[in-house]
DNA sequence: TAGGCCATCTGGTCCT
DNA sequence: AGGACCAGATGGCCTA
């Protein structure tokens, strides 16, 4: 721990040496059994009682042969600065569990849209990205295709660049999911519906509960089509949604959003405290259907058109995702 | 036991 | 000045 500030810091400027933690304690040994935690350093070390003379040490330094130092005098590390420097220390390190609290929470969200969610057996935060950046391709594929991919080609869109076990996982959930669960929970229809008959736009709200440890590869699709991505697929407007085939409203997996999944609270707006709380930085997004006509994805206010000259198939598929969260932003 | 993954602390940098 | 963000370092836990 030797290295040099170039330029004033303003933690080299309170502590008042730049090897101010190796002088104040000989080794992590010593740091751990002061700061009575395991794997970090913890409390700022040196800042015991003990370790009070820090500016002696400085004194000593400058009746050394070294050259003395330029710029504006350092201040003394009083105890009570060394207090302050503390106290500050201990809220940025609370600010920052906080912070990576935070960023794990939205990788759980995430993971709970992905086609293989499991509690029991979580990706990696690496292997969530991963998979959410080929199950973008993967679903952009469809869009832009507009048929629903062969099972195989489907798994194998999703699994690339995974690890062999996060590929088993996805094709183990893709192809053995309980289908005739999905089947058996959707004899009524859903509330949205009949607006979306009504309309020729469909409204169909998240079921905002967890999603499920597997879901097949039908399942999933099917998910992804009725009703907003049917009518991309089909192309044709004629014929009202299919509502005897609700979307699942179970333990599956919830369906492709652009805008991203999300819970409405009784006035509509967005339920941020719900799962898939994404609404705050990406707002509804209705994609123009084949034929001009708009189709929502969700009900939520507000909600922007996109004409269909910057529809999604008018951007490469690749990098579909950047280029929507431009338009969002729009 | 090695390697992967993770949580946490830490100090630097940038921004408000 | 203080907060947010970032990357490096470190040690714990788990699994093959």
């Amino acid at each position: 721990m030797t290295k040099t500030y170039t330029k004033p810091k303003e933690m080299a400027e309170l502590v008042g040496t730049q090897s101010w933690m190796d002088e104040a304690l000989s080794s992590k040994d010593e740091l751990k059994a002061e700061n009575g935690r395991q794997g970090t350093f913890g409390l700022v070390p040196g800042l015991n009682e003990e370790h009070d003379s820090i500016e002696e040490e400085e004194e000593e330094e400058d009746d050394g042969e070294k050259p003395k130092r330029r710029g504006p005098k350092k201040k003394k590390m009083t105890k009570a600065r060394l207090e302050r420097f503390r106290a500050r220390r201990v809220k940025a390190n609370a600010r920052e569990r906080t912070r990576m609290h935070g960023l794990n929470d939205a990788l759980d969200n995430l993971r709970r849209v992905m086609p293989c969610y499991s509690k029991t057996q979580k990706l990696s935060k690496i292997e969530t990205l991963r998979l959410a950046r080929n199950y973008i391709w993967a679903l952009s594929e469809v869009l832009e295709t507009g048929q629903t991919p062969e099972g195989k080609s489907f798994v194998e869109m999703l699994c690339k660049g995974l690890s062999q076990p996060t590929s088993n996982l996805v094709a183990g959930c893709l192809q053995l999911g309980p289908q005739t669960l999905f089947l058996d929970k959707h004899e009524e229809k859903t509330p949205g519906c009949e607006s979306a008959i009504s309309s020729h736009s469909f409204t169909y709200q998240s079921p905002g509960l967890p999603s499920p440890p597997y879901g097949s590869m039908e399942t999933h699709l099917l998910h992804l089509k009725p009703p907003a991505f049917k009518s991309l697929v089909d192309a044709s407007f004629g014929n009202p949604p299919d509502c005897t085939t609700p979307p699942y409203e179970g333990p599956l997996t919830p369906p492709l959003s652009i805008s991203g999944n999300f819970s409405l609270k009784q006035d509509g707006s967005p339920d941020l405290d719900k799962p898939y709380a994404f609404m705050a930085h990406y707002p509804s997004v209705s994609l123009a259907g084949a034929h001009g006509h708009p189709t929502h994805f969700q009900n939520a206010v507000p909600r922007y058109e996109i004409p269909i000259d910057m529809s999604y198939e008018s951007y490469p598929h690749h990098v579909a995702g950047p280029q929507l969260n431009a338009i969002f932003n729009e």
